[in-house]
DNA sequence: ACCTGGCCGTGACAAATGTCCCGGGTGCGG
DNA sequence: CCGCACCCGGGACATTTGTCACGGCCAGGT
């Protein structure tokens, strides 16, 4: 029996997907989670041998959930499962040391089957995906530039942005200036929008 | 046999629901769709007793689409299934004759049962929700506001924005400085956020 | 030792944005 | 008929935002 843990947020989406794998005869789910920052704990207690992470998750991001079973259970094979196909994403679960790569869309049928490729140590990647990540390149921001534009998610001002920095408003000006430039936009929002995209938020 | 229709754009969603409601032995899926502008076509064909609509759909909105069917189809009964349970959904889709109104997080149980339930007539919503709705009260935006703040999304201009909407850059600026203080926010980023949160938009 | 690049800050400036006036037009209900 | 709300626009103004040029600090590699 192949033990899985569940790592999602939206309760209908965990159970429906629980249901679906424990029909399978070879697999078992033996832990599900709805936050993030329960990854780690659950998966030392019930010692599952795949886990399914989504990323974006109350508490904790599934991916810094991922590097840490790397170390933590390293006998655990990691699957990221996530509603959206960006390739800065597919970069940190590769760097992350994920096994593969699902996204929501496509059929269920490839899911247990991904969970028993991942453990026969292969990696599942949509070809479609890989290419697009690869040419993207990496991401081209730096850290602080990274944090200025999450920063200025939901309408910050740029003071908002300093003070939650503990910077002045004229260096976010610049980072944020610099983020926009590196994007190819016009503005915070546009920028913000397009680094999301590329999954480099 | 209930005949279901299922609308919901995630494949792995809608293909785990599908198996799911299958699963039950008094319940049949008789119709997947990821799309909402293919609603009312695969309801006239199927003739479901039982419509499970999403409401943020490429091609057209499930509560538009809801709209419809309570004429093109008056004997279906519609279940909203959303991830996000906004006033303002909530609102319009009671508006649009909605039968019921689920969440995507809550238990799987409730699904099968909720589908029972619209079709002995019930009307199956949260009651947390609906004090919500209730309390918030109904949106004040007018027409024009709601246009220039769902155009301004993503970053555009005020030029932009004007250009979209064949108005002048003033008028776009009123309206927009009008749906500020109306949602009592600081700038077009919070007021974006605060209608969508409340399902104005 | 030098250069590079990230980090942090200042000052000045143009452009975009938000606010507050004002005007006119329409349609609807009292 | 009148008031009212929505629609559309203009102008003036303060504030915010984005850009550019410039400094200094520090760690890294050559």
């Amino acid at each position: 029996m192949i033990r899985v843990l569940l790592a999602e947020d939206q309760g209908m989406m965990r159970g429906a997907l629980a249901l679906l794998l424990g029909m399978e005869p070879d697999i078992e789910v033996v832990a599900q989670v709805g936050r993030g920052d329960e990854i780690v704990d659950a998966a030392l207690l019930a010692r599952p041998d795949v886990a399914l992470l989504d990323i974006e998750l109350p508490g904790r991001s599934g991916l810094d959930a991922a590097a840490d079973l790397r170390t933590e259970a390293p006998d655990c094979r990691v699957l990221i499962l996530t509603t959206f196909g960006r390739p800065g994403y597919l970069r940190r679960a590769m760097e992350a040391g994920a096994a593969g790569f699902l996204v929501k869309d496509g059929p269920v049928e490839e899911l247990a089957e991904a969970v028993r490729r991942a453990l026969r140590g292969e990696t599942v990647i949509d070809p479609a995906l890989a290419a697009a990540a690869l040419s993207a390149g990496p991401n081209p921001l730096t850290g602080r530039e990274r944090d200025a534009l999450a920063a200025s998610v939901d309408g910050a001002t740029i003071a908002d942005i300093a003070a939650s920095l503990h910077l002045s408003e004229s260096t976010v000006r610049n980072y944020l200036s610099s983020a926009i430039g590196k994007t190819g936009t016009r503005n915070r929002m546009e920028a913000v929008r397009a680094a999301r995209r590329q999954g480099w938020l």
